[in-house]
This record gives C-alpha cells, sequence and structure tokens, in this order.
DNA sequence: AGAAATAAGGACATTAATATCTTTATATAT
DNA sequence: ATATATAAAGATATTAATGTCCTTATTTCT
C-alpha cells in the first residue's frame, strides 16, 4: 500500500510531532530509535521532507528535525505525496492508462470505491493528530518487546 | 496496491474467461498480445497460477491455456493471494508487528476501513463477472489505439 | 518415427527499492 | 579559532521485482 519509505516517513513525523512540545530539536539517532528503522535510509527521507517543506531542520551540536509550529499542520496525503508520489491514489487498479469512468477496466468502479476510502482517510488525517493518539496511550509506534 | 504480476494475472485470467465460450486452449503469445504483457514474464506467472490449480494448461500443438468449466468460479483474492499473498491485506497499515485492535498504530481503526473495503472486493468479485462486464462492452483490459 | 508447437523450467539481465558508508557543509560551544 | 555535532550530499551495496533468453519436456500432427 504504501513504500516502506513512506511508513518510515509517517512514523518519523508522527515521532516528531508526539515531541513537539519538548521544544527542541531532535537528530537521526533518535529518530531511527523510536520508530525502529535504517539511520541513514532514513535520513534520506528526512532530506527529501525537509526539501518539501514538510519538516525544518538545523545543523551543528543541538540541531535536528523539528515540525515548525506557526506552519498548518500536515496532512498524510502531503507525506504520501512527497514520498510515493499520487498514482496510485488517482489511478486504475489495473494500471491501465487509459481507464476511466467513461472507459472503464474490468474493476474500476470496485476499485474507485477503495481509493475513495484511502483518499478521504489520507486527505482527513493529521500528523499531529496521530501523534495525539500516542500520547493519549491510544496507540502506538513501536513495538515494545519486554522482559 | 497490487504488483505488476499480480495486474498481469488477473488481466490474464479475464482474457481467458471472456474466450471461455469458444471451448479452445489460448497461448502465450495470444495472452500477452491481449493483455499488452510481457510474454516471458506472464509466462511465469502461468505456471504460478497453473500450479495453484487456478489455471489450467495444456502442452503442444493446439496447447494452451483455459479454464476448467467445472470448476467453481475464481474470486479475486484466489489470484492476489497466490500471487502477491495476503500480507498487506492483514496487516498493519504502517507495517507493525504488534498492531492490534487492542495494541493499535496511530492509524490503524482508519486503515481498517479501507483495507475491509479492499478485501470486500476481492472477496466478493470473481474473474468471470468481470469477464461478462467486457463481453458486455462495460470495460476493456487493453488500450487500443485508432488511427 | 519424426517434426513442430507449446508450456515448464532454469539461468541470466535489468531496474527499482532499500540500505549502508563516506565525505562535505554548517552551526554551536568551548 | 578550533573542535564537535549534526544534517546534506554523494557513492556504493544489497535485495527484490521485473523482464528476457535458452533449454527441456510433452503433446499433436504428419
Amino acid at each position: 500500500m504504501f513504500s516502506k519509505a513512506c511508513k518510515y516517513a509517517i512514523k518519523s513525523l508522527v515521532y516528531l510531532a508526539s515531541r513537539a512540545d519538548e521544544d527542541r530539536k531532535i537528530g537521526l539517532t533518535e529518530i531511527a530509535d523510536a520508530i525502529d528503522s535504517p539511520m541513514h535510509f532514513t535520513a534520506k527521507i528526512m532530506q527529501v521532507l525537509s526539501k518539501q517543506g514538510i519538516v525544518s531542520s538545523a545543523k551543528g551540536p543541538n540541531g535536528g528535525f523539528f515540525i515548525d509550529k506557526t506552519a498548518p499542520d500536515i496532512y498524510l496525503i502531503q507525506v504520501v505525496s512527497a514520498i510515493d508520489g499520487l498514482a496510485h491514489l488517482s489511478g486504475c487498479g489495473l494500471g491501465l492508462k487509459g481507464c476511466s469512468a467513461e472507459h472503464p477496466c474490468p474493476i474500476h468502479d470496485e476499485f474507485s470505491e477503495v481509493r475513495d476510502k484511502l483518499n478521504q482517510l489520507l486527505r482527513g488525517q493529521t500528523i499531529q493528530q496521530l501523534a495525539a493518539e500516542m500520547s493519549d496511550g491510544k496507540s502506538y509506534l513501536k513495538t515494545v518487546i519486554m522482559k
């Protein structure tokens, strides 16, 4: 559904948002550890998010990543769009170029409903909402193994 | 959403089903041409479908692939399961292993709805239904370019 | 029996995604 | 100023998906 890169992106941002009140910049080491992702790969992803203006960053000691508090909340669709693109959110289920409501592929209509649901999710939910759920203890980002 | 291999599989089967009344075996060349897919890659996919008993085949002159008419209709879920597996139909949207209703990841509930819709589609629709739509002229399998 | 057509199977090639490592640029703190 | 911490950037490695090619087995037809 989403690429690994995209999942890491969402998780990274949710983690940053969940720590937004601490008013500090968060480094790659901490992010990768928090979301259980390969650090250098995560670095690449953060670079993209940073270039797209979705996340802010600062180099140097005490540098790291953070979410601009003055900016509007980040919708999931922005993240997916930045990392995976929008092709499989609007394209045909069977990958046919000319597929449309007028000239549909065999599963066009049925598939549209699934895509609509997904679009609804991505356009309705923000990183901040997800972070809030986490803080409430309603959900989690990383599987914690307890001995 | 689906791999290319899976899309080729669905399209191949829909094509076979749409020709089922002709009572002949259909070769790889014809299939690949009909659905606009790489022939040898399609061959691999047909091998899998054949091993799984989803499609029948015969070697030799006038050999080819065909759908057993005495067998029950083929649900899309069977094809997806054979080619892509069921992991991303039941797994967590963020790929977390321990994610469940009791211990959900941040987008667990929202994502469940999308997956449910998809499952509903795959478990409700058969290859034969899609083939029928095609025969009705309601939909198509291949973009036809007319000069 | 022999030739031809076809799927099955195996080996290889290419491409894209994921992951790692090294170097560079920049900011901070001492 | 210098050392240090950090993101940015570049280079390379690994893995998985996709695609191609060649050989083999099986069947049919003559």
